[in-house]
DNA sequence: CCTTGAGTTGAACCTCGCTTCAACTTGCAG
DNA sequence: CTGCAAGTTGAAGCGAGGTTCAACTCAAGG
């Protein structure tokens, strides 16, 4: 098993584009060690982050805040399965939390849809705290989040 | 209660700046009525559409996905609420589907952490079918959806 | 050698979902 | 009627997340 990656194998490897591993690299997300014609080569360790950042890309977190938690693996060293474990905790916390938001989304929804009440009155998926009397009669659009 | 709102109250009413507004009108969004002198005028119902778009958004559905949606009511009358029901009920899939993958995902994760599998080895999260060996050894990352 | 496919770069371009701007016109209160 | 907030337009700009392109170099086989 050869220890370095081409950038075409790791996009096949990957599924992602050479063109976004390159962009992925210019953002600091993904690092590589260049041959002496500098050509990149990828140690097999990049594959997981490649993965992470398609899976965090997924649950809609932007390349930035991939970037700021992936900056805090290791550079030195291999980030061990503690290192990852502890980030991955991190990250439990954001889908548990997105999870609850789409819940409470489908839930008020399907409320409101029974209730017959899309007309925003009285409504506590657009008017969870019926506090917004002061600028005139009707509710006004609060989104959760 | 007066019967048309101008785009300053409709952007009060649902928190959306009055460019966005402007900006779901020329992608056929919402509708609006014009007074002698060339004003928006808004039924009270876009008030519903424009709630209904934030909320689908919010669930990482694009625009012209949500266009497509909203042009399966009825454009001559206004949507009664089984017109909303039977939309809401195409989308509550949707939410149920997007809740699914979360959950997945988010399983996926702790068990690949726990397993100290993030080799993208023997990994159910990046290698769903097992059956990707056909282009030399190494699994190859799958994205679900 | 020569060829061919894979890799390199920076710059330009793209879509999405808007916001900002300039240069006007309308609506309404005083 | 004046004055001013609120509305109008098209065009340009922005940030994210990339893709495409031209012009080149590198690596490996015959």
């Amino acid at each position: 098993m050869q220890e370095a990656l081409t950038i075409g194998q790791l996009s096949a490897r990957s599924g992602v584009a050479q063109s976004a591993l390159r962009y992925y690299e210019r953002l600091g997300l993904i690092r590589a060690e260049r041959t002496s014609g500098n050509q990149r080569r990828y140690h097999r360790g990049e594959l997981r982050r490649v993965a992470f950042i398609r899976i965090a890309q997924q649950v809609g977190i932007s390349l930035e805040e991939i970037r700021a938690a992936l900056d805090s693996l290791p550079a030195a060293r291999t980030p061990t399965a503690e290192d990852w474990a502890r980030l991955s905790t991190t990250w439990r916390a954001r889908l548990d939390e997105r999870i609850r938001l789409l819940n409470r989304l489908r839930d008020d929804l399907d409320a409101c849809i029974g209730c017959g009440c899309l007309s925003l009155r009285r409504c506590t998926l657009y008017n969870p705290e019926d506090n917004l009397a002061g600028e005139g009669p009707g509710a006004r659009l609060v989104l959760p989040g």
